[in-house]
Formats: C-alpha cells, structure tokens, sequence
DNA sequence: ACTTATTTGTGCAAAATTCCACAATCTAGT
DNA sequence: ACTAGATTGTGGAATTTTGCACAAATAAGT
C-alpha cells in the first residue's frame, strides 16, 4: 500500500490490538486471526487488516497472524521500541496517582522529572524516588534530561501556562489531563484525557435511552 | 432540522463548548460568535454551527449567541439539568484522585457509592465522607442509591468483573478506566478514559515527526 | 496432485463527517 | 426606510472512514 496519511483513529486502534495482543503473548498463544482479535476488541475484522495494510504485511493467509511478530512490529510502528521520557507536571491527587500507576504501564514510558508550583512540595521526594522541582527549573531540567513528553496534570486554571513553558523547553508532546483545550503553536502533539467529557457523554446516552 | 442520529462526536464537543460557555459566563460575556468559541475550542464555526443544528435554532443571525442561554440548552441537551448518582469501583490510587477531584467535577455529577475488594479498606470511610463497601453489597447498595453510572478504577484483572457486577445491578452506563475492552451486552454506555493509548499516539507522532 | 477449508489483503461502494459558501436574518447608523 | 456590516443556519460538495465481498494465498487431508 503506498504512503498516506495515516488516520489517528488507525494508531489508536493499533495501540488497543498491541494491548490484545501482549494479554495473548504472556498467555502463550501463538496464532491470531482478525475475526478473533476483532471480536475482543469490538472492532470489524477488515479494519484490523486494513490498519495493518497501511504498514505493510504481516498475516499468513489461510492462517492469521503470529502473536508475538505482529505485536513486535505494531511497537515498532508506534515508536515503542525505545524509552520515553516524561515530565509530570502538578504533583496533586491525580499526578501521585499516575505515579503510583507508573510501574503498571506498558513498557516505553518513563518520569524523569516532576514538577509542582507549591513551595511546600518542591525539595520532597515522590514515593517512586522523584524528587519535585519547582516549575521555575522546568526549562532547565526537561532540556538537561531530554524530556520528549511532558504530561499535564495540574488544575484547568495553570495547564495553559504548563503547556507554554513545556513548549518553550522545547518538549513536542503533551499529555494533557486539565479539563481545557490548550492552545499551542503548529507542530506541536496535543492529546486530552477528559473524563469530564466521557461522562457527558454517557449522561447524553442515558438521556436520550430513556427519552 | 430532522431528527437523526447524532455522531458522537458531536456530543463530545457540545461538551467542550459548554466548558467555555460556562467560563465565559462567568467572566461576564453576555454574547459569543461561533467563530470566537471555535477559535478557543479549535474547532471550525461551521461544525459549532451544525452540531447545534442538530437540537435547534440558539442564535441570532448578525449577532451571535447569548452566552447563558445557549450554555443552559446545551447543559438540559446533554442532561445536565439534573444531578447524575455514580459508583465508584476501586478506591486505589486513582480513585481516591477521582473521589478527591469530587469537587472540582462539573455540576452534575456525585459519587453516592464507592465500592473496593480489599478487607483492609472495606469499611474505612473516604475523606470525601463514603464507606467503602465490600464488592459483594454492589448490587444491593446500587440500587438503593439509584446509581446510574458505574465508574471503574479497579486494574485491569478485575475491571470486566466489575462491569459484570455493575451490569447485573441494573446499571446502564460505565466510565471505565482501566486499560481493557470491556465486553458488555448491547444497549450498555461504555465510555473508556484510556492515557495509555493517548500516550501509544504521541510516541507514534513524535516518531513520524523524527522519521 | 487435487480438493476443501481458512484467512489475509484490498478494490470499491457505502456511510459518516467535515467544511465551504452563501442566502437569510438581525443590528445599528443615517 | 434604507444601507452597511455582521453572523447564523444550511445545502451540498469534498473528504474521510468504514466495511463488504472476493480474489489471492496457505495448510491439511485424501
């Protein structure tokens, strides 16, 4: 298949199958085929092959694909063949909670550094060996320890402000969990984890399923 | 307009708009134009246009919407108009984020219930003032309190059990966020709140960016 | 070797979504 | 009353995304 763009919701898929697919592989299983990957992921089974195509071709027909193949190459395709760095931004209840979370993600990620704008925080040491720099060290310690993505989780009325120094230390990525739209230059990767806009979701849903 | 189905993404913005309007109602703005609010909301005016179309007519041709009134028509489309009642299962440290973040949530929303495995916490009160129920009263309390959300922040082992319990217990929308397609029968609100993917996109953004 | 049972990869049509462009409508100033 | 300037509401084109349906390819049994 030739070059395209490639659609975001292609990549998201790609990172839901790699997490499939690395259950299966601690589960020893081998051998995977699209219905059977599709029907675990509420996915049809030609989008599974048709993500995949962008890529290349990694299935046997007649067969499926090798669990352990498929999900080396979908980590190489999303750039998870390499350690990224991060920097945490806000050490309240949900920073400490991604934290405390850090061992359980998946492979790839890694805090390197966080940050806090109260006083009484900066100097202490996070219960993952962290210790927390005041946000004025920010430009300083994210160039100084390469930061590539810088994960916001202070309040909505400080994330635009994060999101500014983040940019102006030259981090590309942003992970952004303040209940706000950032605005940022062009180039620059922006993704939210809104809850907030899931649950009006859901309340939509049971609104109009009642009527 | 005629009634169709509406996209779901359409939702997803009424609710971003409506996190601006709310802003903006409280700096004062009466008035706000479709092209202002799409450039905060980084949407084009058009598409704000449309996906109001979809409910009715909230503007003034020449002039533009009136902040208050367009935020409480979106706020009843949505079912905002009322106070939603929601569980939460797992008290870990993302739930105790959630329990915490409580008060910063949106009008709208409450935890009545919060439910956790483990004995050693089983019966501890929050500091948000919930006990914390046994996994074996989820029916019972549930329908008690008349939950209507289900919010799972348990790990990924438990998180379909959890659903199951949920789904059992009468309850027809879940905010699930632990990293797993929960398989629930048809009819069911699932909305998944899932960094580990958004984190799985920046990478591959940053590696396309690179080459 | 041939046949049957699978399952991938993909051309293409269908469906969904986005967005342009403009008529319709409103305000304010003269 | 009329004009100028602004902004909504929307038809429809353009784009994107999805998924059907089938040829191509593989394995296994006879």
């Amino acid at each position: 298949m030739k070059f395209s763009k490639i659609p975001t919701a292609t990549i998201t898929r790609l990172s839901i199958y790699s997490r499939y697919l690395e259950a299966l592989s601690q589960e020893g299983v081998k051998i995977i085929a699209s219905d059977k990957l599709a029907q675990k992921c509420g996915i049809n089974p030609a989008q599974i092959r048709k993500d995949l195509a962008y890529f290349g071709e990694f299935g046997i027909r007649g067969v499926g694909y090798f669990v352990k193949e498929l999900l080396f190459e979908i980590k190489r395709i999303l750039g998870l063949n390499k350690t990224w760095k991060m920097a945490l931004l806000g050490i309240g209840n949900l920073g400490s909670a991604l934290l405390a979370h850090q061992n359980f993600i998946r492979q790839g990620y890694e805090f390197v550094a966080v940050f806090d704008v109260d006083p009484a925080k900066v100097g202490r040491r996070v219960p993952s060996g962290q210790i927390i720099h005041p946000m004025e060290e920010l430009e300083t310690v994210v160039k100084e320890t390469n930061v590539e993505i810088g994960v916001i989780a202070t309040p909505a009325a400080k994330a635009q402000m994060a999101a500014l120094r983040l940019i102006s230390a030259g981090v590309k990525a942003i992970l952004n969990f303040a209940p706000i739209q950032l605005q940022v230059p062009e180039g620059m990767a922006v993704e939210n984890v809104d809850f907030t806009v899931k649950l009006d979701n859901l309340a939509y849903n049971l609104t109009m399923a009642e009527g």
